[in-house]
DNA sequence: CCAAAAATATACCGATTGGTATATTCTAAA
DNA sequence: TTTAGAATATACCAATCGGTATATTTTTGG
């Protein structure tokens, strides 16, 4: 059974995650954390050492949030293209969510810390290798399948699927339009369908 | 002959143009930016009327030095086909440009006023936009001209290849890596030979 | 139900924020 | 060279920043 302040600790990220990642982790002040949480500033900083370990528990919570659900509807497919059209699939209901939480949390943290070597833009790199990590896996168990092309770069394509879909996610967020996301991903499962297929 | 104020308004947006784009719109303070310049506060308040509208400033000065480069580069080229190479010849170089700028000014500062609805983010969108059109343009002379197949969607490429290039540029910068940009400058390539071309 | 401890609220701190009023310096025309 | 006006510097403002010490309340084990 977890203790009160456990409680509190895990009310407290979810209150202020969507916060942070509207406002930006520097623009977000413990006036903003208080005022969403209905708490002072006495329970705040007893729960958490400062704002940036607050700011990067609600990152961290933010981001397990988006891959976790993108990584429950891919695991539960069992090829490589089902696998990916999964994510494509996932994605295309990806601007309604960036509406409601503010923006992707990755592109608005990654940009929001780049050039100031915090804790957050590491963070922000290596969620960016894992994914692009991830799609290269299942491009290659694709081809150890022998569904897709053998002479397929992984590397390269998981970094340039990623772009991918984080440059449409950009545009459909300026634009408040889904429909240059849902365009990409269009495009991307023909993509996987005339490029990667043998 | 410009005055000696109009002469030290330029210098101040100069001067600050990169400050903005590396720190953020928000975060660039009077006292980062009066160590940028050298000046003192009354200086920076005689020549603006207030943060907001040196940031406006500084803003489009950044976004005119990369549209004009892209620009120049486009306009020295006849065929739709050399026009587009020329863009992503262009890009293949953004990397060093953005390095030394602290990023892509369109990815920054529309990331930074997203959910604001600052002066700030209503140019970001107008500048999207306009690169879309302006791509769409050069694609729909493609068609007249009787190079690219009559049957392409100009306005959803226009967006898409906006799309291509700033998520490009997303990761390129957060990997501080030029590859991803340099990749995705070929595939774009390769999709208008392929896929432009009759 | 009580007391120890944990958790939260309150009141405050120095530093910094954007902005302004005024003093000073510089420029340019006569 | 003088002087009016423009341009810049200085000194200050209230408000807010992140953070902390302490007082108060709430929870929890006996």
């Amino acid at each position: 059974m977890p203790t009160k302040a456990q409680l509190t600790t895990q009310y407290i990220i979810e209150k202020v995650a969507p916060v942070f990642n509207r406002l930006g982790y520097e623009a977000t002040s413990m006036a903003d954390i208080t005022n969403a949480t209905g708490l002072t500033k006495g329970a705040i900083y007893g729960n958490f050492e400062n704002k940036e370990a607050l700011a990067i528990a609600a990152f961290n919570h933010n981001i397990r949030r988006v891959i976790g659900l993108i990584g429950d509807k891919m695991n539960e497919k069992e090829s490589a293209i089902d696998k990916l059209f999964a994510m494509t699939a996932f994605y295309k209901t990806y601007h309604a969510f960036t509406m409601e939480l503010g923006g992707c949390p990755l592109l608005n943290v990654g940009v929001d810390t780049n050039n100031l070597n915090s804790p957050l833009h590491a963070r922000v790199i290596l969620v960016l290798k894992k994914l692009q990590g991830n799609i290269a896996v299942i491009i290659q168990q694709g081809i150890d399948d022998g569904i897709f092309k053998p002479e397929l770069n992984t590397q390269v394509l998981g970094s340039r699927m990623v772009s991918l879909i984080e440059g449409a996610i950009f545009t459909a967020t300026m634009l408040k339009d889904q429909q240059p996301l849902t365009d990409m991903m269009d495009f991307i499962e023909q993509m996987i369908i005339n490029d990667f297929k043998k």
